[in-house]
DNA sequence: AAAAATTGTTATATATTTAAAACACTTCTT
DNA sequence: AAGAAGTGTTTTAAATATATAACAATTTTT
């Protein structure tokens, strides 16, 4: 299959993806989670939320107790931890690293929380981990590279990243409507 | 609005934002774009293609010329080259900094594209530069971290990044069906 | 020129995601 | 106990993304 039908093809979309976090977070809070309480805090209609849960239901990853009470399987609590936790290390890679705007980082980190692979997750675990360590390398490195970041030093115009010519300094357009 | 719906708001989808790629290449490999190339290219059906170009045509950013060969307006070919570049870059900073395995960087890179934000894009693009620039605190991190990354002292059980526990660790699904 | 192939569009259909509104059921208040 | 409020589901509807198949128009081959 074409790479770029993958994406098409996840195993949980974003949408069900965030019930399941919903779910998770309020059994944490609150110690139960039911169908209004998910839709009141994802701001959708209980009539919304009652369909995406009946296929999460028919998935095995979402159950009910005998009061209607919504229970998350081993699996479904496993994908609710992983995606939090890639938001969390993502969101901290663009802020701490990248220096990108928290307010931006918590959009892209919550865009693409489902889609990393597992791999790419744990790579970019230890990475920061590394990164926030106190090894001397890391502490030189990022200092110097926000020296170097906040300069007019790094002008993107001709890279070998792009190798012939610099395409996102093309990046002039707005994703969101 | 809830930052989890924003993800719904993008200006382009993945579906589309190929079809736009699609055109970009074909028109810089044989200075002509038809329907047919489009749907060929990307393994999808005519009619497929033809309903989704329609769409872009009715939104301004793919055009055509009177014998039909296509065309993209400026904004699509920014579009097209941002998200190119925002694909290249990704998958260099996954292969060469996270040491994520090329196949798999390939993946995560195409289902991403096009949803990091320009400034995102921005400064990984400026980071990447760095990285791959001849910086001595730059080539000590990146030996240093692989050095790291590659021995056992990487244990993720419990870190800074997430807090108390670390909940990647617990990353196990797959997310492709 | 006639037949065959190619091209682009449209009609029909499926699946997903979401909403609003109506309904049935349960629980709370008075 | 009766009425009101809250809860969950279903029905109906819209939008998006895709497919297949039928159709019309054009181009190529013979």
């Amino acid at each position: 299959m074409e790479i770029w039908k993958a994406f098409e093809k996840n195993k949980i979309s974003h949408s069900a993806a965030h019930h399941l976090m919903t779910i998770y977070d309020l059994l944490g809070e609150n110690g139960y989670a039911r169908v209004t309480d998910v839709a009141r805090r994802l701001e959708i209609t209980r009539g919304s939320a009652s369909i995406t849960l009946k296929t999460l239901k028919e998935k095995g990853l979402v159950k009910e107790d005998q009061n209607k009470f919504l229970l998350l399987s081993d699996e479904a609590t496993s994908i609710s931890q992983s995606i939090q936790s890639m938001r969390t290390i993502f969101k901290k890679f663009l802020i701490t690293v990248l220096n990108v705007n928290p307010c931006q980082a918590e959009i892209d980190a919550c865009k693409i929380e489902h889609l990393l692979s597992p791999e790419t997750g744990k790579k970019l675990l230890i990475f920061m981990k590394f990164m926030s360590g106190d090894d001397k390398n890391a502490r030189n490195f990022l200092e110097t590279f926000h020296l170097y970041e906040q300069s007019s030093k790094c002008n993107i115009t001709n890279c070998a990243v792009c190798d012939d010519e610099c395409l996102m300094s093309q990046q002039t357009y707005k994703e969101d409507s």
